[in-house]
DNA sequence: TGTACATCAGTGAACGCGCGTTCACTGATGTAC
DNA sequence: TGTACATCAGTGAACGCGCGTTCACTGATGTAC
């Protein structure tokens, strides 16, 4: 980093650190361009050379978002090795890690009240991440026979509702109080009775 | 309601109204103590007679939320009859209607920051609601060899958060952009394969 | 039933605040020759 | 390498706005006798 001049240097990335945080500790709402702007460190109009306003710097970590969350994902995804299970499971982990890991980039994502097709790139992205997750499902459903087995975008949309309501309902302080299980402990459960209720896995054990 | 004299009559519900019709429009914080005063037709400063502030106001739409949302429970699970697995699943039924047809009630309850234990009004009605969920899965549960029934509040938890984000994701025109399906859809599907996990339900068919 | 009075539920004006945003500016940085 | 100049990324002051909330007030309503 070291003493720098006039110029900041990485204003725009230090804006959106600083959003993600005020986002994170005070919820979708919490954070405003006043306050960015001071913890990065620079005068409240600053903020303005680097976006025309709050709501495109929403857009762009949602945008971000999106495209780190598709990142995690896919790196859990592996192309489906060492099998498809194994892997459709390392996407559901990935997920939550994402959600805890990443909390403010998932509230800009889902909690903010951005639209998805608030700009070109926002879309892309968000599609991109969606198209992880169909695609495990897919790539996993080919294992059962052709009768049993169900439209990939419902698969995938039931594992994705349960993945979202755990991060929503039982992961951070959230409403439903604490409930005795951890989010993983319950993702885990809940996909692996699903999932035997699709025929995998030994339905007696 | 007729011509009425300087005194609103009624102006704790007429506000409660306007709260929940602005949150519904708007998101949860598109409502302001002046817009909710306007839209029931008074001034700025009458809402202070009724209530303390904005947050208690939050609190209360979030209190009568769950009271209502518990009741429709309730209604729908009728004490488990005709069976177990029909009032189980009209319980989920009744989960997405009161998500769309209270959607004021159902914001302030889930997005709006409000902590379920801001009162002990508000604490208590979000127990009563979900004591609902766990009976259901409780009840339901005794339907199954000991050695293959999960815990209640696992039960509970799994298809509460499979609920939740239905209505998040696919319900309301949401994020993850429409999908194909209805949330009725949905949930009747994803919840028909995981009780088929849990051993109910023929699984050949 | 009529009157005197307390209480109640509104009003309207005002406040302080912080926000998003604009604007003219200035000193630092990059570039052409 | 040195100089002249354009551009860039900040500043600081200011704005208008709407919000939450307070306060002294007043006319309507309820109550005691």
């Amino acid at each position: 980093m070291s003493k720098r001049g006039y110029h900041h240097g990485n204003l725009r990335e230090a804006l959106i650190d600083a959003a993600l945080t005020l986002i994170a500790e005070k919820g979708p709402h919490g954070f405003t361009m006043a306050e960015a702007a001071k913890l990065a460190d620079v005068s409240a109009a600053a903020p303005y050379r680097h976006f025309t306003g709050r709501e495109e710097l929403l857009v762009e970590l949602a945008r971000q978002g999106y495209e780190r969350f598709a990142e995690s994902l896919e790196q859990a995804y592996r192309g489906g090795h060492p099998s498809s299970l194994a892997a459709f499971e390392a996407v559901g982990y990935a997920y939550l890690a994402f959600a805890r890991d990443h909390p403010g980039h998932y509230i800009a994502m889902f909690e903010s009240g951005v639209a998805p097709n608030s700009s070109r790139a926002l879309a892309a992205a968000c599609a991109r991440a969606n198209q992880v997750l169909v695609r495990a499902a897919g790539d996993l459903s080919q294992h059962l026979p052709a009768h049993r087995r169900p439209p990939t975008e419902l698969f995938a949309a039931h594992v994705t509702a349960m993945s979202h309501g755990i991060v929503e309902l039982y992961a951070r302080g959230a409403p439903g109080e604490r409930s005795p299980f951890t989010p993983e402990e319950l993702l885990e459960t809940g996909i692996g009775i699903y999932l035997r209720g699709l025929g995998f896995l030994d339905p007696d054990t």
